[in-house]
DNA sequence: TTTGGACCGTAAAACGATTTTGGTCGAAAA
DNA sequence: TTTTCGACCAAAATCGTTTTACGGTCCAAA
């Protein structure tokens, strides 16, 4: 979606079944949700929805797009706040995993589940891995910009961020999927720690 | 299991049961594998199967359990021949993915699939984990003492083993799971080379 | 001690009937 | 013209019952 900004009335309609739909896909999961819970619960009728949106899985496409939407903004401005390249991915790892475990539907997706019966999970799994990538690519070239990170890694830009992010994940999968989450910033540390001083200038 | 060289004639026969199971599992999964399909495969009865083991699920146990052995070993013997700390963390990584991709029971355990089905998958997944963070615990501790790594790292041998772990598994998720083996080396290399270089001596 | 086929009990599968739900239609209301 | 809605359709899901499959046990034979 190009406008972030809801105008016209049929944005907010569009935001409202967006908003409800989210609340209940997290109470009571995607399946167990129909289109009539949505649909009664903003005291429409279910043909509404489909005025605006394709079907069920348009919907439900929507409201993850506007949950990473929150999320990786969130972190954007996390990333922007830090002052040093080691900081800023110290923010991007630990905002992200805070926030996305506040939103349950994203977290699902994540997770990897629901890939049964929601044909859009993979293309949701690319956005984030996408928009993952391109936060700590910016990350990595800011380092190299400012001195802090060695030149060469300049040159491993294309392959890089996305090792990173893989690595990165095995950590939070220990936390999503394992359920481990005591231990979440001393583990972040101890290998950005490393990570940052294998990328550091010297 | 303590002895590893099959001695008596019930040790031929447990092995024996083993290395049918093992084929079945592999071929038709456990699931569509029955203790009379494994039974038979031998040329003899179900309830033989019972005077050597406990259940279905003991079976499958000792399954994974060999083939873990299998790989761990193997890795062992690829760690021992390189002579760097660095040379044997890629052997260590390189070798237990090459292997254990090749053993498609395993293979299943350490992604994480059956958990429905087989109780035993939780101590066997740790047992997994256990064998990976005592050998780059290993690996670490000797490049600290050849000096190739800092000391410091010789104070983190807690947390660090398992940290690397995780972090590699992430890597290892992108290929077991999603299915992406192109790049594995240079992936590898390229984490490695920073981890690496963060861990050394300067 | 080892082996094996008959047997048991429970889980899984199959089946048919019924209900639920995603999505569409056409008319009414705004 | 745009937005809304309840009736309707078709297919999927659910339910209850029956049948089958299979893990595991038993007991006698080798």
């Amino acid at each position: 979606m190009v406008e972030n900004m809801i105008t016209g009335k049929d944005d907010i309609i569009r935001d409202e079944i967006l908003q409800e739909a989210q609340k209940l896909f997290q109470q009571y999961g995607v399946k167990k949700t129909t289109m009539e819970d949505i649909a009664k619960a903003m005291g429409k009728g279910k043909s509404t929805l489909y005025y605006y949106y394709c079907s069920k899985e348009d919907i439900f496409d929507a409201v993850i797009l506007k949950e990473m939407g929150e999320v990786f903004n969130s972190v954007k401005q996390a990333v922007e706040k830090a002052t040093s390249a080691e900081d800023k991915l110290k923010a991007f790892s630990l905002t992200k995993i805070k926030l996305v475990q506040k939103r349950i539907n994203l977290c699902k997706v994540v997770k990897g589940e629901m890939q049964d019966t929601m044909h859009c999970i993979k293309h949701l799994h690319a956005e984030y891995i996408n928009q993952e990538v391109s936060l700590v690519k910016n990350i990595l070239a800011f380092g190299v910009q400012n001195g802090e990170f060695h030149k060469s890694v300049g040159r491993e830009l294309d392959m890089l961020p996305e090792v990173m992010v893989s690595s990165l994940r095995g950590l939070e999968q220990d936390l999503f999927v394992n359920a481990r989450l005591a231990k979440l910033e001393p583990r972040l540390d101890t290998i950005m720690g490393i990570l940052i001083r294998g990328l550091k200038n010297k």
